[in-house]
DNA sequence: CCATAACTGCGATCGACGTTCGCAGTTTCT
DNA sequence: AGAAACTGCGAACGTCGATCGCAGTTATGG
């Protein structure tokens, strides 16, 4: 079982679904496509959040059976990809660069800051190491090239920028936070940390929970900061 | 449906695992504890991944039938609760705080990511709004007062906190990429990346995946600078 | 021009999952 | 002693991702 040697024909070895062709040559034309997929797919995690994205709700939604979409599209890790990759693309990347690294990132921080509020299902989708489509390599592109002249080897650079990605995610799950009701579950967990920390251990706990004035804009000030620190100075 | 109001029986409001006893007064002895299921996941999740803590699995471990799990937990949910924070508690709060909060900061950073490297799946746990059990609260409790001087309002401290882990969780995940075998997914995401890279477009891609030079002891450096860019100096 | 190969949609089905129900047996409280 | 609160757990429900195989469709090669 497992992978097979040269001989018999190659068991499907794993390619993403940017490498593999939309459709072949031969057979009759497809009723749908990868784009209206993934239109439908993003639609569906909008309004119901990532767990309304499964194989047979998409499938439902567009009139057929869940074996259907296998057609267009290997599993479903590949219609996150898919989503993923289409909200990218909304980020804007024709905002020309300043060349000062610093706020060039920070300002590419909050436009995709945005998306992930416009799309709060974006911080569910498990992080899978490289998941990156034609619209993410545009904006690796850019974050890049806004770091362009400064003096750091390759790797820490990409390094900054999947950090960035965190932090941009880490806001966005707070601001989301504030505005949803809250689902039972968090109301049960805010309960308990109350009813804990009134019993008197945890004294920084209760100290920080009580001075916990309103601080609206602080995200691009934090980000910028943080860039600062671990961006050096163009020379 | 839903909520009721006072009257009938409540029907079952959620509750925290930490917040409902783990046993009744009445009935005989239980075979087992949370403790111990906490356990069986945890090593299950050590060996095989996160998607292997599933109630079936857990439950034929313990030789026993999944519906009898819901004795000691209300659901999986409650299961991750259980692990996130029994693993929490392997990180060491005896440690004495200097009084600089950057170094104390960063230290227990450190620490925190060797837990995530000891046990990889914590990153992978869906990071619901406060999922904080008791060693979690000793654990924010430690970093706050690390904290204790620095002339800050209490909510930007947790978010200070949070940021942290978010670090960590990042770093955690980019060691471990390097450590394990390729899934055959990322390396077909791994072959996309070349190939499209090789097409031209994307210089600055091109460039940093060309002069990465493997720079090993970044995390410590680089925790300190963004917590230096974060932590006003105590007064 | 037709046989063949490559494709299409998709019903049926598989195995695994989380969770609920109901029942028989056990222990404690009043 | 009786009621009440618990225990373990077999059976079942609904949902999920995914595969198989078949009938129909289209392009290609000889």
């Amino acid at each position: 079982m497992g992978t097979e040697e040269a001989g018999g024909p190659v068991a499907q070895e794993p390619v993403t679904v940017w490498a593999r062709p939309e459709r072949g040559a031969r057979g009759p034309a497809a009723v749908h496509s990868r784009a209206e997929l993934t239109t439908v797919a993003v639609q569906l995690a909008d309004e119901s959040g990532l767990s309304a994205v499964s194989m047979r709700h998409v499938a439902r939604v567009l009139g057929t059976g869940p074996a259907s979409l296998y057609r267009y599209v290997s599993g479903r890790d590949d219609l996150l990809d898919l989503m993923a990759d289409a909200v990218t693309g909304e980020i804007d990347l024709d905002v020309p660069l300043s060349g000062d690294p610093v706020p060039d990132l920070a300002a590419l921080a909050v436009r995709t800051k945005a998306v992930h509020l416009r799309h709060p299902w974006l911080s569910d989708i498990p992080p899978e190491p490289l998941r990156l489509g034609p619209r993410g390599l545009n904006y690796l592109e850019y974050a890049l090239r806004a770091m362009a002249g400064v003096p750091l080897p390759g790797g820490t650079k990409m390094e900054i920028v999947a950090l960035m990605n965190a932090l941009v995610t880490q806001f966005a799950r707070a601001e989301l936070r504030g505005g949803g009701a809250d689902t039972g579950r968090q109301a049960a967990q805010a309960a308990y940390l109350n009813e804990t920390v009134a019993r008197g251990d945890h004294p920084h706990v209760a100290a920080a929970l009580a001075d916990r004035t309103e601080t609206e804009p602080v995200f691009d000030r934090t980000m910028r900061r943080v860039l600062t620190g671990l961006v050096p100075p163009t020379q």
